[in-house]
DNA sequence: GATGAGTCTGCAATCGGTTGCAGTTTGTGT
DNA sequence: ACACAAACTGCAACCGATTGCAGACTCATC
């Protein structure tokens, strides 16, 4: 059996108080016990028990993160950085995965919410009326979106996609496809405003060929379509995207970048790899899982500045410039 | 703040204890109190607080997965398996990553330690001695790999490989390079064992390159080295590293499957998109991280039979056949 | 030497459940 | 009508920590 407090404080010939104090407030002991108690911890390889301590001080230690799919490269970085941010802060991690099932999600939060401080969301398809439904359970931070009201980390799809189409117009570039992802996703709505944008900027035009699945799958299908438009580049919702798209393309013998080029977005370790290697805006993944945490413990620390209103994180993508863009055909 | 069992008690009028015995040992108690009971926990929406339960049943209700890297494909769908099945049991899932330093894993097993009822480990690379050392701490069941005297769940690589090299035989391949991963690494071992013993029966050679990081560089760099072993075909440690084949021996402008057939292991979602399509033995990756939850809590919930000696769960892999691997040059 | 302030330390209550034991009720057999 | 067992239910202790409050001690000051 794990040593308790009491058989700290015995070893150490004080009582379970000075102990706990000895440990949580060392300034109100005496140099000299305070030495004899860590002595003692020293020696049973005492550590407190967690749910001991979280009952009567209400915390736990202990945050949720929800995210729609693991297996996902995307959200298997943010899970990391998650996870590693917690680990510093000595904070342990629930991790829960929806499937991809939006309705899952305000169930898994509920269930999570008893046993933790607080969690990290991860939902890019609910609407803002269901986020703050949920929000209502616990302390909610979310992540790769925002929502009115919600404190959150985000990227600026806008400047993202401002680079992509600016790098693609420094080709030669005039007329873009958008390849969408899913309607409902906070980040296509974004993206696909930060396209029209950046295009109308630089006196080019957007054609967009609608919303697909975010996969390779999803790529696959789009690619007949974009081809159709008769742009001479696409942007893809994401890299799965992009690289079914690759796939697509290459097995109608159309060549990239040589009669289309292809940027995407995220920078999964795929798109390095993908033949040719992938021109895209690269997400910084870990790093918005590490700023969702640090957001989330501020709050936790410090309730009445939290109610100030939400806080937000904003994290810019940096265009990767790979194999699979390149000067537009001379027609 | 959540409704407390005394909370539930005072609504149905009755004491705290009939309230737990309502809930956990329905058995014990009249079934008309049992609707009161059950009546006001619904009115209330109460759920038990679990660290509290856990104070005194020594039991959290929680599970810990160490896992080397949730970034490489292979275990973040480890992980999506470990985690359905822990929800599926009311079981939460503390995820820690060790970002592939094994030194690491001792010491976060022993702080999770405290906080779990026990640890689904996957560590290829620490020997047996270390692995025990740390089942000192925690109920643990391996993954991925067996060790004497712990229970564990792998895979029976030797079949895998008799798998592969029966295709490749069959396809004309008398010479067989073996591109192995870490030295340390169970897999590796059993791998390379299996790949020996299959090519012997087979009659046919076996041309082992060395070991690489199990990573798409490790099959970059191991690629000149197959080449230079006149073998007709590769079987790598693992999709990433055969996707490194893949790419070096494209850009060196060696035909696969024309010059080289190439196999893998995992079949990762990455090895479909690869080009050619990776033909691979296909691992049952979720389905590993379930069968390690059900041991693990099998285990809990009998410490009796778990006494009785280490349970072990074997899976099979599966050959995916693709276009990576194709008949064998004519000479 | 008594007084008062200041520092430490310990007592005991508390968090939200579970469970051994004893008491109450109900039902059965005679 | 009575004894006795069976079936429920409640009391109170307990799990391992934290913390408000009060007591004990030290030390300086008058």
């Amino acid at each position: 059996m794990a040593a308790t407090i009491r058989d700290v404080a015995r070893l150490a010939g004080v009582s379970p108080s000075t102990v706990s104090r000895a440990l949580s407030l060392p300034g109100m002991v005496n140099a000299t016990t305070r030495a004899r108690v860590a002595a003692a911890v020293e020696q049973l390889g005492y550590e407190p028990n967690r749910a001991a301590r979280g009952l009567i001080t209400g915390r736990t230690g202990t945050i949720g993160l929800v995210v729609p799919d693991l297996a996902n490269p995307f959200f298997a970085s943010l899970t990391k950085g998650v996870q590693a941010r917690a680990r510093h802060h000595d904070v342990a991690v629930f991790v829960a995965d929806t499937d991809e099932d939006p309705a899952a999600e305000a169930g898994l939060v509920r269930a999570l919410s008893k046993q933790v401080d607080g969690v990290v969301l991860c939902s890019p398809r609910a609407s803002d009326e269901e986020l703050a439904a949920i929000a209502q359970d616990t302390t909610v931070v979310l992540v790769n979106r925002t929502a009115v009201g919600l404190p959150g980390v985000a990227y600026d799809n806008e400047d993202g996609m401002r680079q992509a189409v600016a790098h693609l117009v420094a080709l030669g570039h005039r007329r873009i496809a958008w390849v969408g992802g899913p309607a409902t996703s906070w980040s296509t709505q974004h993206r696909g405003f930060g396209l029209r944008n950046a295009v109308e900027a630089l006196r080019a035009e957007l054609a967009p060929v609608g919303n697909f699945a975010p996969t390779y799958e999803g790529g696959m299908a789009a690619a007949d379509q974009v081809v159709a438009t008769g742009a001479t580049a696409v942007v893809a919702y994401n890299d799965l995207v992009a690289i079914g798209l690759l796939a697509r393309l290459h097995s109608r013998g159309i060549s990239v970048p040589g009669d289309l080029s292809v940027v995407g977005v995220d920078d999964i370790a795929m798109s390095r790899m993908a033949r040719p290697a992938l021109t895209t805006v690269r997400l910084p993944k870990q790093e918005a899982g590490r700023i969702a945490v640090e957001l989330l413990l501020a709050m936790l620390d410090d309730p009445d500045s939290a109610a100030e209103g939400p806080k937000h994180g904003e994290l810019h993508g940096e265009l990767i410039v790979r194999d699979s863009t390149g000067p537009a055909p001379q027609k």
